[in-house]
Formats: C-alpha cells, structure tokens, sequence
RNA sequence: GCCCUCAUCGUCUAGCGGCUAGGACGGGGCCCUCUCAAGGCCCAAACAGGGGUUCGAUUCCCCUUGAGGGCGCCA
C-alpha cells in the first residue's frame, strides 16, 4: 500500500490572496480530505523583510474563511516544522551541503550554481502525462547574498516534509524540470506531480492578474459573498464531477474530488456564473443565517442605509431582511434593495411614476386604498390580501388597479417584496401616513 | 527567439471510434404572477483548419493556426 498521501499548499505573503492560489489550495486541500491524507501550510517567506506579519494574516484569513483547515503548518505545528520557510536556514544549510558534495555546483560571481545534465527529464504528470523538458542552462541555487531560491527550498521542503503530490498551477511545469533534478542530485523519489490549468482573465488576454477585477478572495469575503459558492465555482473552474453536479458544498467536493477529473485547458473566469453560485446559496441559507450575515455585512458599511438599517429594531430589521433574501443575487444588494423600509425620506422612481400615471388614477386609488386599510388587518398577508381585494371590489377595479399605485406610495419603486408583505411589515401607521403623503 | 502545455456552444463543461453532440451560466421567447426575482417549459448557440489511420472520426496520429505558460541572484 502507498503511504498517506500528503500535500502542501505554499504561498507567500505577498499583501493579498490571489483566486488562483485559492484555487490551487482548494484543489490540494480537497485531495488531501478525499484520500484522508494531510494537507500542510507552509509559508513561502524566503525574501522580504516587510511588514510580514500583517501579510502572513490575509492568508490565514482567506483560508479559513474559505473553510480550508490546515492539518500541518503554522498555529497547528507538526513533526515537520518549521513551516516558515524564513526559519528553516539550518535544514537548507544542510541539504545545501549535500548539494555540494556531488559535485554538481560550482560558484560564480558569489553566486552558486548547479550543473544541469544534458538529458531531459521526464516528468509523469497526473494531469499533463508524461512531459520531457531539458533544462538550457545551469541555474542559481544561492544567492551572492547567501540565500538559497526558490527552486531550491522548494525541493527541500517538500523532500524533507514528505509530499507525495505536488498540485500546482500549469505556470511551474517548465520549472519542474529543474525540480526534478535536484531530486535525483539528492537521491531523492520524486513526489507525484498535476499541474492544473491556469484561470484566465474574463476580459482580455493572458491569466488572471491580482490587477484583474475579482481576482482577490478579500474582494469576495469583503462583499458579503458565501465563502461555499465561492469554493464550488472554484471548483468547477478546471475540475468536473463528470456528471452533471454544480451545487456542491465543500464535504460533498471532498468526496467526490480526485485527480483524474481536472482539466487540461485552461479556463476563463466568469463572474456571471460566480454570481449565479452565490445566489443558489443564499436561497438555500436559513433566514437566520441570512439575517446573521447581513447584519456583519452593514456593520462594514459605512453608509446611511446601512447605519439606518442597524438603527431599526432587531425584529423589524429580521422581517424586512427576511422578505429581501429570495430575491436577491448577493448580500451586497440588501441596503439598496431595502432602503425605503428604514427612513421615510426616499424618493420616487420618475419611471415607475410615469408607468402607473398611463394606467390610471394613483392618487385617487392610493386614497381609496388609505380610506379602506385604516381599519384593515395587518396580521398576515392573506388578511391583507383579503382588504386590498375587498377595496377593489367595492370599487368595481381589479387588484392591479390598487397594488401599483399603493406599492409606488410606500416604497417609491415598482419593484419589491410582494405588496401584501411589504404593507404587513411596514405596518399600519408607516402604510398610512406614506399614502397620505403621497402626490401623484 | 527557444522550450513546455492546451484546443467541443460567447463562457464553464460532458463525451474517452458509431450520440438528434448532453448539462450549466449568459442571451431570446412563453408560462406563472401584485412588481421584481425565483421557478417551469421552449429556442438560438460548439466539435479551429488541413492531412492521415479506420468500414466509420469530436474522439487516435501529424502539420498549420490559435490560446496559455516558462525561459531571473521573483516566488
């Protein structure tokens, strides 16, 4: 039997998560789940001496947020630590040496490089197949300045922590011919490789950039989006169930991920799509869960609507939010969407206006409508319904007649909830005095 | 320039020698309906081109074209 299969995801902080690392480490994350293996975190640290720490947080942020617990690495520990690579100088010193003592490197200019051999390697790729690539040129492995790259801590660190699988993006196979001759020099086993496609810009050409509208994972987190539909489009971005699965959440992909089902072609972001998967769970979101998230979401706003709408009263607040949630795409639309029910000083929509002017009398029904719901029931919206229809028969008019120009009085819109509940959850005294204010 | 990878609707994809080429997003239409969404039904929309192999190619091979990536003392 293999041995537990073990992979890493290995970022560096850089100020920001890219979708393409979240996606790498999603696909990672989700093999290390399905094959019950263990998924380790190491942090690509080598250079830089910025303010790390501030960087090394969005990571853990986005990870977490994204649900993708780390079983190795740093805040969790491990028998294979350090996990930064900033605090493995002695392991690196010492596989270095080794190094060396093949004879395979020799200095220049302060610099120290390793010799390439003049056969191609061959790379057996999980994904790509077998892939031959001979390097060109000898290549760097310690700086003048004494520290080792890139490649070389790489190789290091995964030799050294046990991976077996080395799931990358398709932008390190040229690289990996590199990789896998330090492997040999070291005596080592290669690790399987797959490298997965690239996500490519939605507009435009080449892969997508931290530059690119919507490639920052803090984007999403900060915009009220489900860190689950993010997950699931990621996931379908370069990887297939095969039948025709789309909504999965995060324990169903873990199941149901394997290697076999990644593309080989790259593919194109599509924020339509993206918005399409948050809005399937937003639908399926307990109203608790919805209420909870919109509520964190306007704590972060810093508008009118959205202080006006924490200022409500918490059960009001609940119900308006509750008739916002099956008719939205995203959390982000909540304060516009439900402006009107927290201040009365909203305006009219000219369009709506105009639209319900052609059809009738507004000001003569919205009066009617006054006259008959002052004595209404406001319980229900079948209580409700039962008042507007019992205004509009007394009037020989049809319910239309009445719920046009009623909702454009209370709500200033002709979109929205359904009439009866919005007239419900703004209540009695606010329905009343908006259509005694009303002016066509 | 050299090297590597890839190629099915606009986009994400299913297909692994014989299919009316399927699904999803987006687009259009109809239904539902108090508006808007959601939902249901329907429509338009693809095998990049050229050679082979084969009784038969979307599927296998080659070339062309196109797309992407790599060629740092970045990661």
């Amino acid at each position: 039997m293999p041995s537990q299969v073990r992979v890493r995801f290995a970022p560096s902080p850089t100020g920001y998560f890219h979708i393409g690392s979240a996606r790498t480490a999603l696909f990672n994350w989700l093999y290390a789940r399905h094959t019950g293996g263990v998924f380790i975190l190491r942090i690509e640290d080598t250079d830089q001496a910025r303010n790390q720490d501030a960087f090394l947080q969005v990571i853990y942020d986005s990870m977490r947020w994204l649900g993708l617990d780390w079983d190795e690495g740093p805040g969790v520990g491990g028998k294979f630590g350090p996990y930064r690579q900033s605090e493995r100088g002695d392991i690196y010193r010492e596989y270095l040496d080794r190094l060396k003592a093949t004879g395979r490197t020799y200095e220049k200019e302060g610099a120290t490089y390793f010799r390439i051999s003049d056969e191609p390697q061959v790379i057996d790729d999980a994904i790509r197949g077998r892939v031959e690539r001979k390097e060109e040129k000898d290549f760097v492995i310690v700086r003048s300045d004494g520290s080792p790259v890139f490649h070389v801590v790489n190789v290091i660190d995964d030799l050294t922590m046990g991976v077996t699988h080395v799931i990358r993006g398709e932008d390190h196979l040229s690289n990996t011919s590199k990789h896998v001759e330090l492997f040999k020099a070291l005596g080592a086993p290669l690790p399987i490789y797959a490298h997965v496609p690239l996500i490519l810009k939605q507009n435009g050409p080449g892969k997508m950039s931290k530059r690119d509208q919507g490639a920052l994972v803090e984007e999403y987190q900060r915009r009220g989006f489900f860190a689950e539909a993010l997950v699931n489009f990621l996931a379908l971005l370069g990887w297939s169930p095969k039948d025709d699965s789309e909504k999965m959440p995060l324990a169903e992909l873990a199941r149901r991920f394997d290697l076999p089902g990644i593309n080989q072609s790259n593919a194109r972001f599509d924020d339509k799509k993206l918005a399409h998967m948050n809005m399937l769970y937003l639908l399926a979101a307990t109203p608790e869960d919805f209420v909870n998230r919109v509520g964190a979401y306007l704590l972060t706003q810093n508008t009118p609507e959205a202080k006006r709408a924490l200022a409500a009263p918490p059960d009001y607040f609940r119900e308006v939010v509750a008739l916002a949630q099956p008719k939205l795409k995203g959390i982000e639309e909540v304060p516009a969407y439900t402006a009107y029910f927290f201040t009365d000083d909203f305006a009219i929509d000219e369009k709506a206006r105009a639209k319900v002017i052609a059809k009738g009398d507004p000001a003569a029904r919205v009066r009617e409508l006054a006259e008959g719901l002052a004595q209404a029931d406001f319980a229900t919206d079948a209580s409700l319904e039962q008042a507007v229809q019992a205004i509009a028969a007394a009037h020989g008019l049809t319910l239309s007649d009445y719920v046009h120009p009623g909702r454009l009085a209370v709500s200033g819109t002709n979109v929205g909830p359904s009439f009866y509940s919005l007239l419900r959850v703004l209540g009695r005294d606010r329905v009343l005095a908006r259509l005694g204010k009303f002016k066509a």
